[in-house]
DNA sequence: TGTACATCAGTGAACGCGCGTTCACTGATGTAC
DNA sequence: TGTACATCAGTGAACGCGCGTTCACTGATGTAC
């Protein structure tokens, strides 16, 4: 890190990571630019040399967050290769482990309120992500009989939707929505199950 | 309805109502009291004579979504009643039906940042919501062979992260979101195939 | 029925606050000679 | 190496705004006599 003077030397990605760290503390609602700029240690006027306004820096922290996304759903896929069902069950605890270990960008991602549409970065690199997890299922569906195979859109939205609704009811510390079991494993399960009702794997495999 | 003068009748409801729909129309941010207090015809000010604040106001939204919920998830389960399978279904249909029908509500109690533990009225009736799906899903693995079935609290769980993730990723008129299905579809196949993965219906059955 | 009065729901003005954004500026950096 | 200068990242003061909340008040309602 070089001596930090007046000039901040990286602001722009100093500003992108502090409004992550307000994101992930206090909720989408509770991040503010004036209160990022100053947990950057600057001004709030600063930040327009680096941003538009508001809305570009939180657009700027899910843009990397969908970034960092593809790649941990890339490499997650890769590794369960050339096994279909290994590469499914790793895109699926990849998703979990990214809500977990970047909440603030997950939270930038799907619960900010800024369109994927806002830009066309952001929705090119959306929709990398979406295509990783809808290429790992329709890999594995061609394991299942052509007449009795969903299509694979559908099959990836079940997951997502799982996955999702995991990550929102379950694996975060709000106040009294205690998770009756820990996160990982509701998502593991719950997915072991739904591959079984397909079919994918074998009935009594616990 | 009375005369409208100067004073207002039913105040106290309207409030409710026109955050619900403010809710509904801006997201839970969106929301102001003083709008909330504009859109009922009324100046901020008189919000207080009923609530305690901002917060107590859609707290009192989200207990009234919870009050609905209950009722239409216990009615849900009774009109699948005897049959544990016909029950559990419904009150997965009547959980959506409930997420379209009534988004103000739905975003106050899943997405306002209002606590469940805020008051012991609203904790209270949010549990006998919760208890309905997981009674639903109780009854219903008692069809399945006590050693491979799983703790009920844990198949309810699954099927709400399922409804909740469909309901936010697919049932929402978020601009570019578009849903490749439609979500009744989507969560129906979706419970469909996890109830097949725990044998509670016939493999092949579509 | 008519009058006096208590009640209390709603008014309207005011408050302090933090927000996002703008602007003319300043001072550090780095390049040209 | 040293000086002059262009660049531009950040300052600090100011703005208008809408927010949630408070307060003394006013005027409609309904009850007692």
């Amino acid at each position: 890190m070089p001596k930090r003077g007046y000039h901040h030397g990286n602001l722009r990605q100093a500003l992108v990571e502090a409004a992550l760290e307000l994101i992930e503390a206090k909720g989408p609602a509770g991040f503010t630019l004036s209160e990022t700029a100053k947990a950057a240690g600057v001004t709030p006027a600063a930040v327009y040399r680096h941003f538009d306004g508001r809305e570009a820096l939180i657009a700027e922290a899910a843009r990397q967050g969908y970034e960092m996304f593809c790649d941990v759903m890339e490499t997650a896929y890769a590794s369960g290769q050339p096994s279909a069902l290994a590469a499914f069950e790793a895109t699926g605890r990849a998703y979990l482990a990214f809500a977990r270990e970047h909440p603030g960008h997950y939270i930038a991602m799907f619960e900010s309120g800024v369109s994927v549409n806002r830009s066309a970065d952001l929705a090119a690199v959306a929709g990398r992500a979406w295509s990783v997890l809808e290429r790992a299922a329709a890999d594995l569906s061609e394991h299942i009989p052509a007449d009795r195979r969903p299509p694979a859109a559908m099959f990836s939205a079940h997951i997502w939707a799982m996955s999702h609704g995991v990550v929102e009811l379950f694996a975060r510390n709000s106040p009294g929505n205690k998770s009756p079991f820990p996160p990982e494993d509701l998502l593991e399960t719950g997915i072991g199950v739904y591959l079984r009702g397909l079919g994918l794997i074998p009935p009594d495999r616990t």
